[in-house]
Formats: structure tokens, C-alpha cells, sequence
DNA sequence: CATTTTTAAAAGTATTACTATTATTTTTGC
DNA sequence: GCAAAAATAATAGTAATACTTTTAAAAATG
């Protein structure tokens, strides 16, 4: 199922940039050439200096856009789990049984990820590659409680409590919805990991995919 | 339980260190501190100088033990998990009964960690701390795959195996027992930290540990 | 006690992560 | 179509980081 976005907006919360990067062809370029970067040369060596030599614009240019490097991955990651939420809400409206509605939840959470070429500034597989590694580290900074308070994650939790929806309406005596939602978003992140990089430790190959390892897991816990 | 470690030396590989830190007192001193002040601080935050000056000793002197701040941190990590290690050995030495093993092993991963009063040098409670902080950065980099082949996460793959082979003698028909075990052990520590820090997404509080939550689980996967 | 090793102190370098200033270009509103 | 405003580019500068190097002093060891 292909998805229209071409109308639609992804809202990302205004604490996380300083000038909206859709709003103007630099800051999509930033948005662009970000990923494809960080993609790269990884998060840590990722400059704004580096960047700006790339996108041939100035250091000084992409400050007007994001206060530094982490805040741009914070909006990459916010605007990723935001198509997240689009696509579940758009690939299970047409669900009516729970059961369904969850295992293509599930499905759509722990799969790989094409690029939908709706968006001509978003590479969608190569920003998923970009979430595997480094989505984590967005949370786990000193910053996490004041970050939180203002609003840097509400698009991630507010995902993980609609498929903590999702799970209950399944199995609504099950005591530990939102740790098994959180569980199983988190970790799928972290299985593509080792199936790319610590083989030894997953089960999950080119013929085991993480969606058949949680499909499996999560309809054990629920029944 | 109490566990003596008073005679045993965790083995951490060399390729972490330029001069084993267990050898002299200074050495002791960096392990011991850095602890304290990754904690207080962040590790992002912390740096050689600031630890060199906590100290009393010299930036240049920590530099002859660890290249960087990342390997001081990968040090750090395998000698938790190597103690993880010696504690699931040793507490699981006496029983007989799989089931009975994989719950404690389950125990054992998730729970939150008292300091072991054995080994002076190491504050265990506040290592567990930064390991639910900080484990996964030292996986999470551009070199995991060089870093890999020169032995840096063996101690951690080993663990992960550990309990593969207990979820094994559980129930040797399961498919998926490296990614289940990988799955806890990492899982437990996302939840020890969306408990602190990103409350509404776990169901995990004062009155249900991280414990519960995934003893339940891992007895619905393998029943 | 002489040699080797370790540690400390100081200085130096390249890079990072910015900020500030000024000039130029682009956009917009009348 | 032009003046004003906004955005961008270029340059320079700063403080901190992440080291390396050198030299000297202290400690350990054979």
C-alpha cells in the first residue's frame, strides 16, 4: 500500500528547531543531505562544518536552522516516528479484527523500511538505518528530563501508547501493555543492529526477520 | 547471597587497555572515580582532564592507561558484564531444574543491582547505572564491526549465550533463543531507564520491576 | 643503589562547537 | 518595480575538547 503525503505536514514540536527546515529548500537540503551524511560517516563524526561543505551553504546557515547536531537528529527521529504513527494509523484503518490490527502493527514496526518516494527531502530506508543506530542516543543524554518536559519525545510516546492500545484491545487483562509496546519497538531497533553487526548474539538472518521473531513473541504473551 | 570475588580477577581484553588499570593503585583510582563522575555528570560531559583533576593526578597519566574515553567505557561495561557473568555462574551452580535456572537467570539480568561490598574499587549499584545509561553507546558506533573483531564485546556475547543455552534446556524446540536472550538483557536495561526517566511509556514502577515484567514473559514465550 | 618505569606538569596542536560581524543575495509587500 | 526585511554566505574569533609531546620528578624493581 503506497501513501499519499504529499498534503500532509509531519508536525515535529517547535522547542527542536529554530527556523522550520520545510519551511525553506536550505532546510530541506539540511534535512536531505543530513541523513545521507550521518549515514556515512556516523553520528559522531557528523559536523555541522562538514555538512555545510556538503550542501556547499555555511556553518553559520544551518545554526539559523538547529541549535547543533543533537537537536537535528532529535527532529530526524521525531519526523520519522511521526510517518511511523501515519502509516499505522493509515495501514490499520481498515483492520477491524484486534488480532489483525496488531500483527500488522507489529509487522509494520519491526520490518525494514522502503523508501517512500512520496517525499522527495526524506529518504525513509536509509533515516531507518539512521534510528537503528542512533535513535537511543537521543534519549539517553544527562538533558533526558528537561528534553522530555519539553516535548522532544511526545511523538515517540504517543506511538508506543497507540500500539499499547493496540495490544490491549487484544488481551485486556495483560498487566504490562506499554513495557511490552516500548519493549518490542526498542528492540527491534536493536535485533536489525546485530543482524548487521553481532550476528553471533540474534537469531534474526536474511531468512529470520526480526517481524517473525516479535510476531512469534508477542502473540505467546497475549494468548 | 553473597559472592567473593576477593581472589578472582575479571579478565578484560587487552585491546581495551594500554596499561591494565587493576595493576596500581593509580589505575584503581581511574576505574573507581570514573564511575562516580560518569555518573554525576554524564558521559558525554566527561572528560580526562575533569577526571585527572577529581583525581589529584594528571590528564597525561590516565592517557597511559586508556587511549580515549570510549575505551575507558567499553573497560568499564565488560567488567560489569564479566561480574554478570561470574554471578550467573555462580547462582545458578546449584540448581537443578532448567525452569528454576532460567527464572533465576532472568532475575539476575533484570533486577536492579545492590553494590557487592567485595571489590573496593568498583561501586556495582552505580556501574549498573551507567550501564542502563550508557551499554548500548559502546555498541552503537561507526567501528562496532573493527571494534568486534578485536575482541571488545566477547565478554557480553558470551552472557547473551549464557542464556541462550538455559532458554535452550528450557525449551529446545523455541526458534528464536539468542534473540529472546539479547532481547532481555538489552530490553531490561531500556526499561530500568524508561522507569527514571520516560515514565508513561513502561508499566514498570516502585510496585512492578522490570522483574516481573519479563519473568512473565519469558515463561508465556517458552510455554 | 642504579636503572627502569611511572607519574606529573606544562605546553602545544588540531578539531569542534559554537558566536559575532559584516556583506551580499533573495524574498516580500506595497 | 523598488524599498525594506529577511535569509544566506563569508570571515573571523573563542573556549573547550581530545589528544600528543617533552621534560622533570617520583616511585618501584632487580
Amino acid at each position: 500500500m503506497r501513501i499519499v503525503l504529499s498534503n500532509v505536514k509531519l508536525m515535529i514540536n517547535e522547542n527542536v528547531y529554530l527556523k522550520d527546515p520545510e519551511s525553506s529548500a536550505l532546510g530541506k537540503k539540511i534535512l536531505n543531505e543530513s541523513i545521507l551524511l550521518i549515514k556515512e560517516i556516523g553520528f559522531e563524526a557528523f559536523t555541522f562544518k562538514k555538512l555545510g561543505q556538503r550542501i556547499e551553504s555555511n556553518e553559520s546557515s544551518i545554526y539559523r536552522y538547529f541549535e547543533n547536531k543533537h537537536k537535528l537528529l532529535v527532529y530526524l527521529t521525531s519526523w520519522y516516528w511521526s510517518w511511523m504513527e501515519y502509516r499505522l494509523v493509515f495501514e490499520t484503518a481498515n483492520l477491524t479484527d484486534p488480532k489483525d490490527r496488531l500483527n500488522k502493527t507489529i509487522a509494520l514496526f519491526t520490518e525494514e523500511t522502503k523508501d517512500d518516494e512520496s517525499t522527495e527531502h526524506i529518504n525513509e530506508a536509509l533515516l531507518q538505518q539512521i534510528i537503528i543506530s542512533d535513535f537511543t542516543k537521543t534519549l539517553l543524554t544527562k538533558e533526558v528530563d528537561e528534553e522530555n518536559r519539553n516535548g522532544f519525545f511526545v511523538i515517540y510516546k504517543r506511538v508506543i501508547h497507540r500500539i499499547a492500545g493496540i495490544i490491549k484491545e487484544v488481551n485486556s487483562s495483560y498487566p504490562y501493555p506499554d513495557s511490552l509496546a516500548s519493549t518490542i519497538v526498542e528492540g527491534a531497533l536493536h535485533q536489525h543492529f546485530l543482524k548487521q553487526h553481532l550476528t553471533s548474539i540474534t537469531n534474526c538472518s536474511d531468512e529470520i526477520s526480526p517481524s517473525d521473531f516479535y510476531l512469534d513473541l508477542i502473540n505467546k504473551v497475549l494468548n
